[in-house]
DNA sequence: GCAACTATATATAATGG
DNA sequence: TCCATTATATATAGTTG
């Protein structure tokens, strides 16, 4: 990208990675609202955010769209120390085994409590 | 971003439209990638793409996954002849509002007949 | 840690076959 | 309509305060 070309894997250095990670999250939500405009599409990211609970994702705030209903997508926190033994090759072949995506809720913006839909949710997951 | 910048507003010309999202979802679909193996995070994009019934998702293909459950998001089809008007100022807020986003339903991988679940989402989303 | 600041790598609009 | 090309706009790694 840049002063040099960064390899395409994990990065261990835990300051460089959270750097990287914010600059890169909010280039993907650009692009993602971008495409949405361009082409009258509607898109979605969500990205789970190690440094905080709560994952980020777009459209930002549900709450302001006057939409009846959202659903609501929990990405599951992946394993510590993901996949450092990675080749170039193998790259998303183990990106997309070591990807777990969990069912961890749906909740409505209205009418019913949120509490009760992710604990329905977390019941059907299981 | 290139022979010209484009003005982020919604592409009117149909083919220029269709071009435009392709080569957009695919640039998309990499930054999704290359965050996820950089940083090690789980994330995921959805986008509906108005060429084919199915959204498109990255990771691409859940069923190669050996995960124990999935969450498949729909996203739904937007009006026709969306947002003609916008001005620049408010191409933000006015893609929002335009955004609708709809539980369509969640599916396990294994074990659980995948319509049921698509029911029950729907039961719950209304 | 964060917020600039560049120099480069990438993404992509327009074009031509 | 799709693919390849290419010139330019963007994204961002590394650096600095």
């Amino acid at each position: 990208m840049v002063r040099k070309k960064v390899r395409l894997q994990w990065i261990v250095d835990n300051a460089a990675q959270k750097a990287t990670y914010k600059k890169r999250v909010m280039g993907l939500m650009k692009k993602v609202r971008d495409l949405s405009i361009l082409c009258g599409v509607d898109a979605c990211v969500i990205t789970y955010n190690p440094y905080h609970q709560e994952p980020q994702v777009w459209p930002s705030d549900p709450s302001l769209r006057p939409n009846k209903s959202l659903l609501s997508l929990g990405v599951g926190r992946r394993m510590t120390k993901p996949r450092s033994g990675e080749t170039t090759n193998e790259e998303q072949k183990e990106g997309d085994q070591n990807l777990r995506i969990q069912c961890l809720g749906g909740r409505l913006l209205e009418g019913l409590e949120s509490k009760d839909l992710l604990d329905l949710m977390w019941a059907i997951d299981n």
